[in-house]
DNA sequence: TCGATCCTGTAG
DNA sequence: CTACAGGATCGA
C-alpha cells in the first residue's frame, strides 16, 4: 500500500497520538520483525519523522525506531494494547494502556532500533525527499546520466529520489510522456526536466489526497486515493489519446504505460 | 542487473 | 489451482 505520500499520512495521523507518551513493553511476531524492539522500553516518544518510506519514531535518549511498512503494513494506535488484531506483528504498549501496532498482513514491515549516530549510514544510499531544495532537475539529471537501467526501474530504486514506488513512478512517467522501458542515461535534457516535475507534481497530488483521505472520520480508505492514469488500467483507454493502456513486467513488477503517448 | 526470496491474501 | 500484490534485499 505505501508510498511516500502514504507513508506521511501514516506518519502525520500518529503524531498527536504518540508525543510525550512512555513505552512500557513491546512484542512482535517473530524475533526478525522488529530487531532490538526491547531497548526501546522505558523510553518517551519525541517526535515522528519521515525519510522516504521510512517512519522514524524518535524516543528519548538519542535513539530511534525506524519502521518500514513495505507493502501491506500500517502504523497505527490502539486504543487496548490487549486487543490486537491477529495480523498486527509489533506493538508497543504505552503507559496509558493503548499500544503502536505494526498491523500488517502480509508480514513483510519491519521494526528497527536504532542511535541516531546510525542514521547518516543507515540512509546513506537513500536519495534526497522529493520535496526538499536537494532534488533537482541538476540533481536527477546527474543520476539519471550514470544509470543504464530502464528509466521506470531506475526511479523505484531510491537512490536518485526517495519515496517513489511501483504506481507514482508510472504516473509520473505517463504524465512525462516517456517510455519506462527506456534507458535512464538516454533519455534527453528536456523529458528529463518534465519528469522532473512530473515527480514532484505527483507525489503532491497524492500526498495531498492520502491527508485528506486519512483524516475523515472513517480512516483510512483505500483505493478513493489518487485516481490513476495509467496504473492498474490495463486494456482501459488511455486518458490522452484512448488507445489500450498496456501491461508488461520489469525487474518483477507490473509497469503500466501507453505505448502511443510515452515515448 | 536479474531472479529468487520474504509473507499472506485475494482475484481469476 | 496460478498469478499477482503501492517493497526491498540478497546472491549469482
Amino acid at each position: 500500500m505505501p508510498e511516500l505520500p502514504e507513508v506521511e499520512a501514516v506518519a502525520a495521523r500518529l503524531r498527536p497520538l504518540v508525543q510525550g507518551v512512555r513505552i512500557v513493553s513491546c512484542g512482535q511476531f517473530r524475533p526478525t520483525t522488529a530487531k532490538g524492539a526491547d531497548s526501546a522500553i522505558g523510553r518517551v516518544v519525541e517526535r515522528i519523522d519521515r525519510r522516504g518510506k521510512h517512519i522514524l519514531v524518535r524516543l528519548d535518549g538519542g535513539v530511534f525506531l525506524r519502521v518500514h511498512l513495505k507493502m501491506t503494513g500500517n502504523l497505527t494506535v490502539i486504543p487496548d494494547a490487549r486487543l490486537r488484531a491477529s495480523t498486527v506483528r509489533a506493538w508497543f504498549e504505552f503507559e496509558d494502556g493503548r499500544a503502536m501496532v505494526l498491523d500488517d498482513p502480509r508480514a513483510l514491515g519491519r521494526v528497527s532500533f536504532h542511535h541516531d549516530g546510525e542514521e547518516a549510514e543507515l540512509f546513506s544510499e537513500l536519495g534526497p525527499e522529493p520535496f526538499c531544495a536537494e532534488f533537482t532537475f541538476e540533481h536527477l539529471l546527474r543520476r539519471m546520466r550514470l544509470s543504464r537501467k530502464p528509466v521506470k526501474p531506475f526511479l523505484m530504486d531510491q537512490r536518485a529520489v526517495a519515496g517513489l514506488g511501483n504506481i507514482y513512478a508510472a504516473e509520473a512517467l505517463f504524465e512525462a510522456r516517456i517510455d519506462p522501458r527506456r534507458e535512464a542515461r538516454r533519455i534527453s535534457c528536456g523529458r528529463i526536466s518534465r519528469l522532473h516535475g512530473a515527480i514532484v507534481g505527483i507525489l503532491r497530488s497524492a500526498l495531498d489526497s492520502a491527508l485528506r483521505a486519512y483524516s475523515e472520520p472513517g480512516g483510512f480508505t483505500e483505493g478513493e486515493n489518487f485516481p490513476s492514469a495509467v496504473y492498474g488500467r490495463e486494456g482501459e483507454p488511455c486518458l490522452a489519446c484512448g488507445r489500450a493502456v498496456k501491461r508488461i513486467a520489469q525487474a518483477g513488477r507490473s509497469t503500466y504505460f501507453c505505448s502511443a503517448c510515452q515515448r
